[in-house]
DNA sequence: CGTTTGGTTGAAATGTGTCAAACTTTGTGG
DNA sequence: CCACAAAGTTTGACACATTTCAACCAAACG
């Protein structure tokens, strides 16, 4: 653990940029802000259900998720996390945290303090609204997310999780072409959308058969876009990508 | 349509003072933003989906649903809202809105424009945080929603619908006893667990058979709280009821 | 090279959807 | 207040989607 040198906040700093245009006072400010840089191994917890939160993150290199444990052993996956996420901002005011953070493939993150954040929001507002912002886009994800699984069968419902994914990493710059890297594993997809391994394996299958999309090492290709779209019904309105405050 | 005389914010006023403590300026401040009040027939749109948003809304009386519509015609209902509940703060920054609102009662709702919004939060930076706070309240809900439909089958999943709806008014003083106004028909408990009507149907009968619950006359009543929090495993910790910000 | 992890397969059990009909409640106009 | 229509609920039989379990296969890794 030690402190970054500012150019590895980049990631954190393109991402507000794409919530909302910022001046170089706003940009040095973030720049500024003093963070706890930390690598975690793949299947780690960032953090944990219950804890109570003092500081929250970005994520600056890798894939993690949000995850809710169930006393019966089970884990219900609720969000994927991309480099520049910032996964835990409602922790800024939700204390208690209901969810914990668990990391996909080696991670890094940054840590902030709350008052740090919270100083920074008080100087620039513009600041606070895209953080504001970034919680908002999860919540819509959320509801798509909700939407997923009230309407769509599991074929549906994981090539619609495979657009969205693309169509994040895509607007981030961490896309190549119609492919990305995806390092989920089934058991992971299957967490995450609500069936059992044996049946996103099947599900699979049928989108391969399709000619939609192939894995290979750990990478999503998507072989036919417009298809894929269509038999999602994918809409990325929901993502907000070109839409700016202010 | 007309201008609301100061009293009617109450619900508003409330909500917002279990977000955060409210000075006598804020909550002046709160008193003194002008709102056109609306009255709505039961199964009509507040929102609809693709609407440019210049204005949000607080739920003054009645009950609504944020709906997401597909191409096939079927509808899914990602959230319902109670008396108090301001379901599209999130358009202040989220200008095409993704997903529309219905009325599922008879509503009284009040607009407020945005501009308006913004100049309040702008000067009472608490009263930004409660907004936000607001929209995290939601957020937290839908991730539940997510958890709701990835790990329980029909009659549990009723039966954590009905304890988060129960434990929401409650919290708003709209409870009697264990038992609260529930006005929802079964096709639209239908289309916001993700089943069909029928299925529905037959989950209720497995919970009153339970004793866990019954339906009479719009009216949900709990008859066993501690078994039925059991059933649904519900854990209210993600409403963040007792949590205020600062 | 063996071990581990993740992916694939088949068959049977369970959960849920569909359709069509009957029943019940609610609301409305006469 | 009644009669009727409309809306909502309940039932049964059958089709389809998904889970479960157990085994096998393939790739990654020390």
């Amino acid at each position: 653990m030690d402190i970054l040198p500012r150019g590895s906040l980049a990631p954190i700093t393109r991402k507000l940029e794409t919530l909302s245009a910022l001046s170089d006072g706003e940009r040095n400010a973030i720049a500024a802000m003093p963070i706890q840089v930390q690598d975690y191994p793949r299947g780690s917890n960032v953090i944990s259900e219950g804890d109570h939160s003092t500081r929250c993150f970005a994520l600056i290199e890798g894939f993690s998720c949000t995850v809710k444990l169930m006393l019966s052993g089970e884990r219900q996956i609720i969000a994927f996390h991309i480099p520049g996420d910032m996964p835990d901002l409602h922790s800024l005011h939700h204390k208690i945290v209901d969810v914990g953070i668990q990391t996909i493939t080696p991670c890094t993150v940054g840590f902030v303090r709350h008052e740090v954040v919270h100083d920074v929001c008080a100087r620039y507002p513009r600041i606070a609204t895209s953080f504001w912002r970034a919680t908002l886009d999860e919540a819509a994800i959320s509801r798509a997310w909700v939407t997923n699984f009230g309407q769509r069968k599991a074929p549906e419902r994981l090539a619609h999780l495979a657009c969205e994914l693309l169509s994040r990493m895509q607007a981030v710059g961490l896309s190549d072409g119609q492919a990305c890297r995806f390092p989920m594993t089934q058991t992971e997809l299957a967490d995450a959308i609500g069936m059992s391994p044996v049946h996103v394996n099947r599900s699979l299958q049928a989108l391969r058969a399709r000619g939609l999309i192939s894995f290979k090492g750990q990478r999503l290709q998507v072989l036919n876009w417009p298809a894929l779209k269509i038999f999602a019904s994918f809409d990325p309105t929901y993502l907000h990508l070109n839409e700016k405050s202010d």
